[in-house]
DNA sequence: CGTCAAATAT
DNA sequence: AATATTTGAC
């Protein structure tokens, strides 16, 4: 009985559903121009690194034509926003520039941080339960890397949160607006500390009793593609990820906090991916309104490295 | 396609 | 050991 720290910046939640401005640029960056630029850079030269491992292979570039090239369909009840300026290749998934074993590799395993988390809450409150479908939402929230499975999975241990959260907080989240971040108990601190990260749009827990189930009534966003880079091979990526980190002075930190609120926020890993993703393109230097992305390798149990993005100004 | 369940990895 | 995430099946 001693972590209960966490229930401070809890409070923070109680508002309710985050501004339309927050709903509106729905795009999120998972790489941000350093880190990209950190990457890039492993196209031409690897880390002067030498490891006892074979040899890189130079990335050669034989992009394979993804599947989606780039038909969005209008799977989601949003308009298409306009605000395409670049526009960046659809990228992973299946390949991309950079990348060419697409087939036999395995996706590395995906962590959902914060702000991804969050970007996949605002998606589901844009679309409502109701459409709050694994692949219009993986859509909607346009995250390069992101894929039916990926949200399936999540969603669906969303869904469970949502129910835990329902059997505990009894309503009293009565809170005008919203309240539904009546949070209060936890669950399971770790299962939960997740989903506790993101503000859960009261409509998300009892459905509509007027009639109107419940339609966010926010602007549409813009579905950017967002972008990962991939590399191929385990080692390969390891080095793509030991250059990046080799940019930074600060390697082998831990993940701490960044400088935000007060309170300190979380400390968790964040995005982590192994190796094997292809994408790697950064189109134009999209900034988040407050995020900052820093990657961090970590634990090797016997080879998985792990990239990390740090919020720095979490809503 | 969407969801549930189980398996696996960390 | 617990949790997160992935994969398979329905």
């Amino acid at each position: 009985m001693r972590e209960d720290d966490e229930s401070n910046w809890f409070s923070r939640w109680e508002e309710e559903l985050p501004s339309p401005e927050e709903l509106m640029p729905l795009s999120q960056t998972l790489i941000t121009p350093d880190l990209a630029l950190a990457f890039d850079i492993s196209h031409q030269h690897p880390p002067p690194h030498s490891q006892s491992q074979p040899q890189p292979q130079p990335p050669h570039t034989p992009p394979p034509p993804p599947p989606p090239p780039n038909s969005l369909p209008p799977a989601t009840p949003t308009h298409p926003n306009s605000s395409a300026d670049f526009a960046d290749s659809a990228d992973l998934g299946s390949g991309a520039a950079g990348d060419e074993p697409a087939r036999t590799l395995k996706r590395p395993r995906l962590v959902w941080t914060p702000q991804l988390h969050k970007r996949f809450v605002d998606a589901v409150a844009h679309l409502g339960i109701k459409n709050a479908v694994p692949k219009t939402i993986m859509q909607l929230m346009s995250v390069d890397g992101l894929t039916r499975e990926n949200v399936a999975s999540h969603l669906q241990k969303y869904r469970l949160y949502l129910k835990r959260m329902q059997g505990l907080s009894g309503g009293s989240a009565g809170g005008a607006g919203g309240g539904a971040a009546g949070l209060a108990a936890s669950a399971d601190p770790a299962t939960d500390h997740l989903f506790a990260s993101s503000p859960v749009p009261a409509h998300f827990l009892h459905p509509h009793p007027g009639g109107r189930p419940n339609s966010e009534h926010f602007l549409p966003f813009v579905p950017v593609a967002l972008q990962h880079h991939h590399h191929h091979q385990q080692q390969q990526q390891q080095q793509q990820i030991a250059a990046a980190v080799a940019a930074h002075p600060q390697y082998h930190r831990q993940v701490g906090h960044f400088g935000s609120p007060p309170n300190g926020q979380f400390e968790h890993p964040f995005l982590a991916r192994q190796s094997s993703q292809p994408v790697h393109r950064m189109g134009a230097p999209l900034h988040n309104s407050g995020y900052v992305e820093d990657l961090e390798s970590a634990n090797a149990t016997g080879g998985r490295k792990v990239l990390t993005l740090f919020p720095t100004g979490d809503d």
